[in-house]
DNA sequence: TATGAATGAGAATTCATTCAT
DNA sequence: TATGAATGAATTCTCATTCAT
């Protein structure tokens, strides 16, 4: 349709500013109005580009979970060995206090919803099936190079990283200390290294 | 006296009515006409055992994680051996499918708030710290009875413990199948038993 | 339901607010502020006593159209003569300019719409029928009485009588002249008259 | 100048494009984005030819109500007795049921709002005095002719005719059945013929 | 001439909270 | 204690109109 080409990059303009406006006010406090205020547009172009609100989230996620994985997946792509990718993928993912804040903030916010939100849900899962297909050619490296434990399945270990990575975040996010961002960065790379070896 | 244990009976039965109403409808459904229904009492009621929406909320929050902490740790003070109280203690967090459920989307939905509102972020904190003396408390008798990493700092793994929990029931929760439930558990007691030995 | 008892009355006083500003505002025009302020309570009140604006519209219509049937009904069945109920039927439709043009001017905006919403349709309908059962009992008084043409079918004719007034009074309501409201029904009556005669 | 022709021209594609939109949606679903789509052409276009959308829709009435009495008075032209005349005139009102049901609703969306806009009320002012003009003929050539009661007054009888006409086309739109459309025309002619006779 | 992006006023609806009974 | 009627602030969404290109 027509209706989609409108200027894709302020669409994009759009989406960063539901972005800042979610991540600092949170899901319940953010109305379009504030979308556009952030956006500094005028209440009627969020409905310009978008056919309603839930319209605006949906596309939000998609887009966050896309450009989190694709960060990932490029500084995982950097490195060649197993450890070196385990280790990329982590700075990746445990990026600085102020970023994995924002992220998780907005990211908790959509989780929370996905159990009742069937088109969060299904970003949420193409999101893990990424992080996990991410997770699992570095084992499957690790397992070649013979510095994982080859007796390991992929695809059974590979969702318990996920979980170790969003459970360490969580609850750093619910320390309120950013101090111990990378107390929590240490703890989470330790457990997934006793995990593999 | 008789008239402060009644209205403490009531203030269960609402709180409990709120929990009913949340796990099925959702935090951002959930409306005080909503509670009052669940509990077949009219409006009014509502507002005269709380002071507003968010106490009604608080208190759930701080009853419901209560409660949850008091039946694992009587799960676990049944046993005697590290192994089984750490069993004991799984199989008192993956209790079920239907309970798990209900408790993660509401969790989830208070989590999602929590960085927020202060009061939650509280009551979690709480939580966290009990869950937290659980897993130390196995921690520090299976290193004593030798079949735990002696190497490793109870503080500084316990937390770790709770995020593979939480991560990997998020993660069930997300993938809305009751048959990996199951699986979940299992790939959940497997990482810690990695993790510990 | 219990929803529905919320004291009759107020929903009544609520309907002719609505009926006030209807006839004074037209269709377009009214809000559910209007009917609010027409029936000098807050906006909230009205949607405590209908779930929508629709549901006040459908009841308004409802509630109207049975208000002028009953009217008519009583006022033919006070005669005995079949002319004497012709004449108390008119009497009774062609009441007055104001209230012809106030209930006109209302249903001509539902009969507008009738023809894309079933239930303005469906009430209209009833309407209809009623009415026609008025015309067809009055001739078929008159035919026993032989003051009306026994070869005239009541069933055909009762709604060409309807069409007759219905057609005299919207052109009448178009000519914004309350002088010629009596010319209109003389010309109706004679119509009327010769058609049955 | 073809500058004007060819304005004018896209002029009636709108106005058309308009009709079309009432009928299909109604007046109060229309809005100049429809008619634009229903045009073919940008939203722009729409305010480029017309002041506002209130002047679109004041001239589609104009224009809607010159073609019917068009259509009518070159239909009655064609015939040379009285009765000849008024069955062409009734055959060119009861033209079919999609017609009429396509005129009738847009027709009736015009007459509901005429009580409160003059413009509206003006124009249909003047299509009644045309219409008016067509009955008043007929009848003064049937009274000539022989065939109509002499003793009727033209000028009083010509409109209770279109009331006629349009009453029953009222009803038989309201009936939704295409198959009564020959009925009501049926009743409309016979209650003519014996008001004249 | 033509387009469609942008604006913002205005409408329906929801709901926490208050309060008279 | 308990009820539920009433209030009004806040939110989403629609659309006529304007205007730069």
């Amino acid at each position: 349709m027509v209706r989609y080409k409108k200027s894709e990059e302020k669409r994009k303009l759009l989406l960063h500013a539901s972005f800042q406006a979610l991540s600092k006010l949170g899901y319940d406090a953010v109305t379009l109005q504030t979308i556009a205020d952030y956006a500094k547009v005028s209440k009627g172009v969020v409905h310009y580009y978008f056919d309603n609100k839930e319209a605006v989230l949906v596309d939000l996620l998609d887009w966050l979970t896309a450009k989190i994985y694709d960060k990932e997946a490029a500084a995982v792509s950097l490195q060649s060995t197993a450890r070196g990718k385990m280790d990329a993928y982590l700075d990746s993912v445990f990026v600085s206090p102020e970023k994995n804040r924002d992220f998780y903030r907005v990211y908790l916010d959509f989780l929370a919803r996905a159990s009742r939100i069937p088109a969060y849900r299904e970003i949420n899962s193409r999101f893990y099936a990424n992080c996990g297909s991410i997770s699992r050619e570095i084992m499957e490296l690790g397992q070649r190079e013979g510095v994982y434990d080859p007796g390991l399945s992929p695809a059974d270990t590979a969702p318990v990283i996920r979980s170790i990575i969003d459970g360490c975040l969580i609850q750093w996010l619910m320390s309120e200390n950013d101090e111990l961002h990378g107390v929590y960065k240490g703890r989470c790379r330790e457990a997934i290294e006793r995990l593999l070896s």
